[in-house]
DNA sequence: TACCAGGTCCTCG
DNA sequence: CGAGGACATGGT
C-alpha cells in the first residue's frame, strides 16, 4: 500500500506546490502559505466559515460585500447587526447560520482577546482547539483548518476530499479523527508540510477524485490506487 | 433537472 | 455514539 510520505512526493512532483490558504491583497486572491498578517488570520477565520459545505467562489463573492459594506474587522462584524451580516453573506449559503456562527466568533474574540486573534493563538494547539470546538459553528475541520492555516500550528486538515481519497488508496477513513491520526502518525510534525499535503488533496480531488466514478486518467498516485472502496 | 460544494448543529433512538 | 434532516446560494 502506498505510503502517505510516497503520496506526497507524487503529489508535489505533479501538481507543484499549492500554498493554501488563499488570501485576498488588493483585492485579488493569492495562494500563499506561511505567516499572516493579524487580518489575513481573521480572513482565515472568516473564510474556514464561510466556505463550509459550500464553493470557494461563492465564499470570494462574500468576503469582497463584507469589506465593501464595512463590516469586515472583527470589532465590525461583532457591532453588526445579523440583517447586515447576512445580506453581505448571501452568496455563500446558509447565511442565517454562518452570520450568526461570524458574529459570535467575533464577539469571542474580541471580549476574550481584546479582538486580538494572535493573543488567542498564543496557547497551546489542545487548548486552542477545544476553545474553538466550543464556539457554535466551528466543527472539527473548520477547527483544525484555522489552527493550521491562520495560526501556523501543526493540526492535519481532514475533510471530505481527504476522506473519499483515503477510501480509495485503503487509508483510515471511517472516522475524522481516525483519518486525522493516519495522517499525523505517519508524516513529521512540521506546519508547512500539512498545509501543502492538504492543499495538494483537494488539487487531486478536484482533477480525480471529485466525483462518484474516479477520473483516473493522468492520476499521480494511479498507479498505487487500489480503489477497494468508492466512499 | 438534479447534483454538488474545502460542514455543523440539533434531535432521536 | 450514529443516523438523519435542516440549513441556502451558485455553477455545471
Amino acid at each position: 500500500m502506498l505510503k502517505p510520505t510516497q503520496a506526497y512526493c507524487l503529489l508535489l512532483k505533479s501538481f507543484g506546490p499549492q500554498g493554501w490558504w488563499p488570501v485576498t491583497r488588493n483585492g485579488i486572491t493569492e495562494h500563499r502559505g506561511g505567516p499572516k498578517s493579524e487580518g489575513e488570520k481573521w480572513e482565515v477565520v472568516v473564510g474556514a466559515i464561510l466556505t463550509q459545505n459550500t464553493a470557494w467562489t461563492n465564499v470570494e463573492k462574500a468576503l469582497a460585500e463584507m469589506r465593501k459594506q464595512n463590516s469586515w474587522s472583527i470589532e465590525s462584524v461583532a457591532t453588526a447587526t445579523e440583517k447586515k451580516l447576512e445580506k453581505a453573506i448571501r452568496s455563500a449559503g446558509y447565511f442565517r447560520q454562518k452570520a450568526k456562527y461570524l458574529k459570535e466568533t467575533a464577539k469571542y474574540i474580541q471580549k476574550n482577546y481584546g479582538s486580538k486573534i494572535e493573543k488567542m493563538f498564543s496557547q497551546p494547539i489542545g487548548a486552542l482547539r477545544y476553545e474553538l470546538l466550543s464556539l457554535k459553528g466551528i466543527g472539527p475541520e473548520t477547527a483544525d483548518s484555522i489552527i493550521l492555516y491562520s495560526a501556523n500550528k501543526p493540526r492535519f486538515v481532514v475533510d471530505a476530499y481527504t476522506r473519499r481519497i483515503c477510501g480509495r488508496l485503503g487509508w483510515p477513513h471511517s472516522t475524522y479523527k481516525e483519518t486525522q491520526e493516519f495522517f499525523e502518525s505517519n508524516l513529521p510534525e512540521e506546519v508547512k508540510l500539512y498545509q501543502e499535503y492538504h492543499a495538494l488533496l483537494v488539487k487531486l480531488a478536484k482533477r480525480h477524485c471529485l466525483k462518484r466514478e474516479p477520473l483516473c486518467e493522468n492520476c499521480p498516485l494511479e498507479k498505487n490506487c487500489s480503489r477497494p472502496n468508492d466512499a
